[in-house]
DNA sequence: TCTGTAGATGAAAAAGCTTCTCATTATTAT
DNA sequence: ATAATAATGAGAAGCTTTTTCATCTACAGA
């Protein structure tokens, strides 16, 4: 239920954070603009203001809920965060995100920053491409 | 000389983008907002307009001759494309800006990006973290 | 060197995303 | 149920970047 995850993370329990969760939660893709959020808030009939989609989408990324990414463009897209970070490869031509994890880039990564004399606190690695279908003309 | 490389680039001898060029060629650091280099013209009592900026470094972009970054708060950062790739690891209290190539990484994103299915264009990778003279206090 | 024209420029307006303000409303502890 | 506190919605504002458009400039050709 989302009244816990909220108060669990210390939120009040309104509705225009329960029903972002919501969308989240049962959406079928994973990455969101504010501007999809606000989108499919007004679909389902929901009367909720753009600034607060803002607002709430930020309290979730403090409080550890979603993930907030910057993909190529400019705007940041939001994704519930369960616990394992991962890193995102993206379709120029039709937006197709795909998502992976690869240990030695990790490693390397930690390696790097040490050596440059940095205590690393975040890291965002984003590739883009061409997918298969997109190829397949 | 300046000249020559915009020739070459197809792009016509103007005063502004001779002065940008200056800028980008002439500057200890090596990446700059668009308002970076627009304070620069000012201080060097150059009447560039930002608009102007913009559309030179777009230019210098499409051309080759500069590369865009996108680091964490959304404004592009330019600097000069000297024919190799490299990453960047930034100070999230001094912004300091360093930069590195691995061979490791580079070989396994290809890698990642085939498996599933990709074409690769291009990627990013900005590690973010706290410089050994932050640290230091 | 002069001239015509395609292309470049500057100023201001507009666009697009995001944040702020503030009056009103909802939540929660008591 | 009440009071204190926090959240919301609408709109204004902020910031970076792009567009518009009238004017100006570079430079190929005469
Ligand atoms: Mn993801
Ligand atoms: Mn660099
Ligand atoms: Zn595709
Ligand atoms: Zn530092």
């Amino acid at each position: 239920m989302e009244s816990s995850e909220l108060r669990k993370a210390g939120l009040k329990v309104t509705l225009p954070r329960v029903k972002i969760l919501n969308i989240l939660e049962g959406s079928s893709s994973r990455h969101h603009s504010a501007e999809d959020v606000y989108k499919a808030l007004l679909d389902s009939g929901e009367d909720i203001g753009l600034a607060t989609v803002y607002r709430v989408l930020t309290q979730f990324e403090a409080a550890g809920l979603v993930k907030r990414h910057h993909f190529e463009g400019g705007h940041s897209v939001f994704e519930l965060y369960e616990g394992t970070h991962h890193d995102h490869i993206l379709c120029i031509k039709c937006g197709r995100v795909d998502e992976f994890v690869d240990d030695t880039i990790e490693q390397r990564q930690k390696a790097i920053a040490s050596e440059l004399g940095y205590e690393m606190t975040d890291h965002s690695l984003y590739m883009y491409g061409i997918c298969a279908d997109c190829r397949a003309k």
